[in-house]
DNA sequence: AGCACGCCGACT
DNA sequence: GTCGGCGTGCTC
């Protein structure tokens, strides 16, 4: 008999078993079953209940072999037939398992949490199971933590009670033996996100007391408590951040009842003004020309793409709203995708002004609640302008009409965890699955955009007039061994202190950037030039004032700094380049001279970023010094001059982007002086003066940046002229990772022989080449993105992972991978 | 990757 | 017998 049949993609999959798995469709649960529906299947061996999505519905005779559907997760389907073409498409392109994908597009708040419970079967008393367990220790255990729980526990709970140990051959025993019972329970996390907040118990004298007979016995003990005596209490995560104690410490207070740890809720809505209803923007006629040639091709009905390309300030913003209030008179929906930075509240309160209510917001920060709040609205066809970050690419809008993705460089576009997937290859995908319309806009394209546009894949429009005609600032390259011969070996040169001076005297603002991306500090030795380390990635730790420890970025280590230096026992000096150093330089140069710095630690201390640029403003604060948190989208008229500090710093992080990436910057930098009625300048310190790329940068010539970049690609066999795929293996044994991507190499070159088009670099460590003991390498294969070559890396990949000598290995594929 | 199953040696 | 360790192979 002809029976219903599910084809699912399950969760508890991973890449190297990842496929479509069939299931039997019970009659009661006929008409709940759809496509795109989530539905609880038993999978494996044990049967364990496990989170799958249907992607397709048959019928057929051959069902004897086939598990049954257990549950169905959704009353309507949570992926359009659309998002599950996406779904399948992205595991062939990044690597990835169709639930990988599913779960980058759905909103956190829809997923379902399986946790496994144990419980003492009925009718077992306690002297009857323990008669039942003679010798094993571990079963024991197990009954002692059931019965202390009142006969029930979560699996995670036994887990954490046998420390190292595996608790789960016991449990499968007792099991057997009829004792106890085991089952999953899904519960959706539709509540808002939670902290585990700590508070003292005990008084905050009583805790004082307490640290101080703990102080030699245990010292970190000690912290958290003087810390909470100081601060009633903290969240879990800052109290640990500012002691260093390990979870387990502030557990070990908590069993001695001297703190208590509580689930709170964090409640994070998504806060921007909403603008007062404005009238659309008027255009100026380049604005105008560009807005009706993309207008006519976004409503032609046809997939397509247009780069718009626009000078710093020459409003392409005001081109984006016009286009999507054009759309929205035509029934159709667009999502507006922006870097991470740029969300800013004056943003959305901009848009908010023109589309009200019709706006929903995408973004990593918003609680659990609110993004699925806002992905419902979305999906209604309640909110048909989306506008957020990376993972709004995904957005579930009726009728889309126009993805615009603003500054379309940006690297914050591509996702650094699995699935590693790139919002403009996402978005290309809706387009032309859908009929939308693409729109990159930049002012300085990634150059694989602009030769798709100069080859005449995308339609090109272009903005070249900034807003009033205003002038490009006046530039100045400063050589900085010239300054170092001349005996300045600070990092202000003598024509950016005079420059200063000159702005200081006529009661103008200036912006110092400096072009790097940490902004703490470095400990060394003054004597024998020893740095601190972390002990388990291959990385400098660095001072953070805030809590006076030195830290490690990868794995979250710290420690405290000793006196002297563990090695020499010389003195230890601060040698941050940071902003805080720059920010020491002014004050003895300018006393008296309010100075402003925007870095992780001042943002800590003022509250927001927004903050302190509010104050920047509104206070005419003369200098603010900061990193590249400094280099996006400001507006500030009273601004005249801009200096970049260390221009060559992002010129040698060794990936094919780096020019690209240092050419934006400067540019974007540069391009934040001289907005208002008065002229610009800019000066730009670097020690390569010669550096085509600075100079371009500072001539802020976008053109021959391009011309001489494009040449360089090609000689290099970069993008656009091939794609760079890469296998990174991680594991702990360093032999062993290498010994992996060995084999994937003889693998590929014996598949590729007949290949030309194809070369194999590598393997190569990454620039952090060991994080949490883990050493990673990649191998990287420069060839055109065919579908031949991502099976042939696929299989590599299943290979590998089959191979038991790589035990402890894990591998996983890219395409043009940032580097990291 | 989990996870069960089967085989084997150690211990009662 | 009973328990736990480890190698092997499958997941609708």
């Amino acid at each position: 008999m002809e029976k219903t049949i599910a084809r699912i993609a399950v969760s508890a999959a991973n890449y190297q078993i990842d496929r479509p798995y069939s299931y039997l469709v019970p009659d009661e649960l006929a008409n709940a079953v759809q496509c795109g529906v989530r539905v609880l299947v038993p999978f494996s061996r044990s049967n364990r209940k496990t989170e799958g999505i249907v992607l397709e519905l048959g019928r057929s005779g051959e069902t004897e072999k086939l598990k049954c559907v257990l549950a169905v997760l959704d009353t309507a389907p949570v992926l359009s037939d659309e998002l599950l073409k996406l779904a399948l498409w992205m595991r062939g392109r990044w690597f990835c398992t169709v639930y990988d994908a599913v779960k980058a597009m759905l909103p956190a708040g829809l997923w379902y949490e399986l946790s496994s419970v144990v419980r003492i079967a009925e009718g077992v008393d306690r002297s009857y199971a323990y008669d039942k367990v003679t010798r094993s220790e571990k079963q024991k255990t197990v009954l002692d933590v059931l019965f202390a729980n009142g006969g029930v526990c979560e699996q995670r709970a036994l887990e954490l009670a046998f420390g190292d140990e595996d608790p789960g051959s016991a449990v499968r025993a007792l099991v057997q033996k009829g004792v106890v019972t085991t089952e999953q329970c899904g519960s959706r996390r539709v509540k808002d996100k939670t902290a585990s907040f700590v508070a003292l118990a005990v008084s905050a004298e009583e805790a004082r007391d307490a640290a101080a007979a703990k102080k030699r016995s245990a010292p970190s003990q000690a912290a958290v408590l003087e810390f909470l005596a100081d601060y009633d209490g903290a969240t879990l995560t800052d109290v640990r951040y500012m002691t260093g104690a390990s979870l387990a410490t502030v557990k070990r207070l908590e069993k001695d009842s001297l703190v208590s740890i509580e689930q709170v809720e964090v409640f994070r809505r998504p806060e921007y003004r909403e603008g007062e209803a404005r009238p659309l923007p008027e255009l100026t006629a380049q604005q105008q020309s560009a807005f009706e040639g993309i207008l006519s091709l976004a409503t032609a009905g046809k997939p397509g793409a247009a780069l718009l390309y626009g000078v710093t300030g020459s409003g392409k913003t005001s081109v984006y709203i016009r286009l999507i209030d054009a759309l929205l008179k035509e029934n159709k929906s667009t999502i507006l995708l922006v870097p991470e930075i740029a969300l800013t509240p004056q943003m959305l309160e901009t848009f908010s002004s023109h589309f009200g209510g019709e706006i929903a917001v995408m973004h990593s920060s918003l609680s659990v609640g609110e993004r699925y709040d806002e992905w419902k609205r979305i999906r209604n066809g309640d909110a048909r302008v989306v506008i957020g970050t990376r993972s709004a690419v995904f957005a579930p809008v009726r009728d889309l009409g126009l993805i615009i993705i603003d500054e379309e460089q940006e690297d914050t576009y591509k996702s650094e965890n699995s699935p590693r997937y790139h919002a403009r290859d996402v978005a290309k995908f809706r387009c032309a699955h859908t009929g939308a319309f693409l729109l990159l806009g930049s002012a300085t394209p990634n150059v694989v955009t602009m030769y798709a546009a100069k080859t005449g894949r995308y339609a090109f429009f272009e903005l070249s007039e900034r807003f009033n005609q205003r002038a490009l600032p006046k530039v100045e390259i400063v050589d900085m061994k010239k300054e170092l011969r001349a005996g300045n070996g600070g990092d202000l040169s003598s024509v950016l202190l005079n420059e200063l001076a000159e702005n200081l005297a006529r009661g103008e603002q200036s912006i110092l950037f400096l072009n790097r991306r940490g902004t703490n500090k470095l400990i060394t030795c003054r004597e024998c030039g020893y740095t601190y380390s972390c002990p388990h990635c291959s990385v400098s730790l660095t001072y953070h004032s805030a809590n006076g420890r030195l830290m490690c970025h990868y794995c979250g280590y710290s420690q405290t700094v000793g006196e002297c230096c563990p090695d020499c026992g010389g003195a230890l000096d601060f040698v941050g380049a940071g902003t805080q150093k720059i920010e020491e330089a002014l004050k003895a140069a300018f006393p008296d001279t309010p100075i402003l710095r925007l870095d992780t630690d001042t943002v800590a201390g003022a509250g927001s970023h927004d903050a302190i640029l509010n104050r920047f403003r509104d206070e005419k604060i003369p200098i603010l010094v900061g990193t590249q948190m400094v280099t996006k989208g400001l507006d500030f008229p009273d601004v005249t001059l801009v200096g970049v500090l260390s221009a060559d710093q992002s010129l040698y992080s060794g990936d094919f982007r780096a020019s690209e990436r240092t050419f934006s910057l400067i540019t974007q930098v540069v391009g934040r002086s001289g907005r208002g009625e008065k002229p610009g300048r800019a000066v730009i310190q670097t020690f390569t003066p010669q550096n085509e790329v600075i100079r371009q940068a500072a001539s802020q010539d976008y053109d021959s940046f391009y011309t001489s970049e494009l040449e360089l690609r090609r000689l290099q066999w970069c993008p656009p002229f091939s794609d760079l795929f890469s296998l990174t293996a991680v594991g702990q044994n360093e032999a062993q990772v290498l010994r992996c991507l060995t084999r994937a190499k003889q693998l590929l070159t014996s598949q590729l022989r007949n290949r030309a088009d194809a070369r194999l670099l590598g393997p190569a460590p990454l620039a952090v080449a060991k994080v949490n003991n883990r050493f990673r390498y990649r191998l990287t294969l420069e060839s055109a993105d065919v579908s031949a070559i991502r099976e042939l890396l696929s299989g590599v990949i299943l290979e590998l992972g089959a191979d038991k000598s790589l035990k402890g290995v894990t591998v996983y594929g890219d395409i043009n991978a940032n580097q990291q």
